[in-house]
DNA sequence: GTTGGCATGTAATTGGTTACATGATTGG
DNA sequence: CCAATCATGTAACCAATTACATGCCAAC
């Protein structure tokens, strides 16, 4: 069984095309400039993969003679390219998702309000706490069983990703809750997140 | 300039090395059966980097025939292995390095307390915290400018990000604690990477 | 006498990194 | 005119994934 172009790099870019049509160099600019700076970024990352999404006609491209500088491509989602990021999106979540970093799940999340709507986030989350307490549950019975053979240091560093995964089921119930409330969240100054720690 | 053997796996590899000579087969269980999970695991990922690291000489490998079974390699640490594992560990630690996630950062203070003794540790932690509190502040500002341009499950998705730093943040000042505090906790069997679990 | 765990590897393919190449337009 | 920025790409290299290959030994 052959999947086609399932990097993460690639569902980033479908992602980025849901939102709206881009060029590779627009591309390239969010990863670079906003918080997604994570993923790749380069030309030699970037470019190789639109062509790839191109071949496997998950995108179009087309070109576009602008006013001034060099022309460029624009790219949009197609139909087929719609549908496989919509079902990467709510692809089930369980503990082993998580072993590898919780990134591209919350990469699935930020694009799911827009690709899937609102009332779909709820029980994506809900889902993601329980792969979460299940994941935590693991890692704590791991911690506690080899705190004693490891250097403090050691422990401490599975501590910190203990403590990472605790957090986000914390973040799972704010979550749900945002989502809860009437959907004025145009904000006022105050800010919802605590600086001091939390 | 070239740099040879670089890969975090490598490193991995060379913390574990230092803790006790291993073949490529526990090598491997190590990373499948701890929580170290997250790092590779397969055959095809292990084996090819021992290569890597013995044609550079930072291990090296000699034969063992044991009673029963197929024989095997053991690989322990030389001394430029040694010598570029702690130089690895005592890396500065800004904001940049973080960009790409901390989990480089926090294999380097799993190793860093039997690699470099007690001592270290304090410092690290405190640099840490420093680049930690340099790199939220600039997705803080990130998140307050551009919450309003981005779909709810977009933002959220950036604050769970903001919380798992200030997490961390929390940690290093948990973990300096336990490094001030009388210790109790040391002694046990020399080292050793448990197995069971999971 | 075959299954399953120990132990080591290779091959094909894919994807990402670094560094370079190209060319056009805008501003000093 | 020159540098910077827009915009797109290529080439060499390297590392990781998947899947397969091999062979030995113990237990059932």
């Amino acid at each position: 069984m052959k999947r086609s172009a399932d990097s993460v790099l690639g569902y980033a870019i479908l992602g980025l095309l849901h939102q709206k049509p881009m060029s590779g160099y627009e591309v390239r600019k969010v990863f670079a400039e906003t918080a997604m700076g994570n993923y790749s970024s380069s030309p030699g990352a970037i470019y190789p993969a639109l062509r790839r999404l191109e071949a496997n006609k998950l995108i179009a491209g087309k070109d576009e003679s602008t006013t001034g500088g060099r022309e460029r491509r624009i790219f949009r989602l197609s139909a087929t390219g719609t549908a496989k990021l919509k079902k990467w999106i709510l692809l089930p979540i369980s503990a082993e998702t998580l072993g590898s970093g919780a990134g591209e799940v919350m990469l699935r999340f930020a694009f799911l309000e827009q690709v899937h709507g609102r009332e779909k986030c709820d029980t994506f989350l809900s889902d993601f706490r329980t792969a979460l307490l299940d994941y935590t549950a693991k890692l704590e019975e791991f911690s506690r069983q080899n705190r004693e053979r490891m250097p403090l240091s050691a422990w401490l560093a599975l501590e910190q990703g203990i403590r990472g995964y605790q957090s986000m089921l914390e973040w799972t119930e704010y979550a749900r809750q945002q989502y809860r409330e009437p959907a004025t969240r145009i904000a006022g100054p105050r800010s919802h997140i605590s600086k001091g720690g939390r």
